[in-house]
DNA sequence: CAAATGATTGTTAGG
DNA sequence: CCTAACAATCATTTG
């Protein structure tokens, strides 16, 4: 066992509050994570590292990112929700057409949309989802037969480093 | 001129 | 389980 989960504390406890949960209400078991969580991540400040988005770096030195076949992610509800409040957004609001603005506004609105509003986007999001699979499936099966890279074979770095690997959460 | 930035939430993949 | 990255958008800014 190579992997281990260092938080067998967290899930003893977590596995308690769980059967609890799952008696009571057993669609909502996740409440609980949601306050143990201990990612607050209101703000990560950069989120993507530019390295790749630079485009031009090396045409073939080291990885290749550039897949032009390579689905992208499939939306989240939020952000099926966000394409047509942007079209709301700009209407009321014909000049402000910064991102920023528009995102502010739509998490805002986001928050104080029902479950049953957001049922619509999340039911596109999930269709957008499977999607997504078969996209990977034929993407993978491309990849699968695109076993023509010259360099670049396996550099050997399997390092195991797993025991320090993960951080120490301590509750 | 070309490319990153900013801001939002959800989700996915990898560790 | 946890965490980082990334999906759309486009005026603005930076190199």
């Amino acid at each position: 066992m190579k992997l281990v989960w260092l938080r067998m504390i967290w899930y003893d406890v977590g596995k308690a509050d769980v059967a609890a949960d799952m008696k009571g209400a057993k669609g909502k078991g996740t409440a609980k994570r949601d306050i143990l969580k201990p990612v607050d991540d209101k703000k990560v400040g950069k989120r993507k590292a530019p390295a790749k988005a630079v485009g031009k770096s090396k045409a073939k030195g080291g990885k290749a990112a550039k897949d032009p076949n390579k689905p992208k992610r499939p939306p989240s509800a939020f952000f099926v929700f966000l394409e047509e409040f942007r079209k709301t957004f700009k209407k009321e609001n014909p000049t402000i057409k910064a991102v920023s603005a528009v995102g502010k506004a739509g998490g805002e609105k986001w928050k104080s949309l029902t479950a049953a509003e957001k049922a619509p986007y999340e039911a596109k999001a999930a269709k957008r989802k499977t999607d997504y699979e078969k996209l990977m499936n034929a993407y993978n099966k491309k990849q699968e037969s695109m076993a023509d890279d010259d360099d670049e074979s396996e550099k050997s770095k399997s390092e195991v480093d797993e025991e320090s690997g993960q951080v120490f959460s301590i509750y």
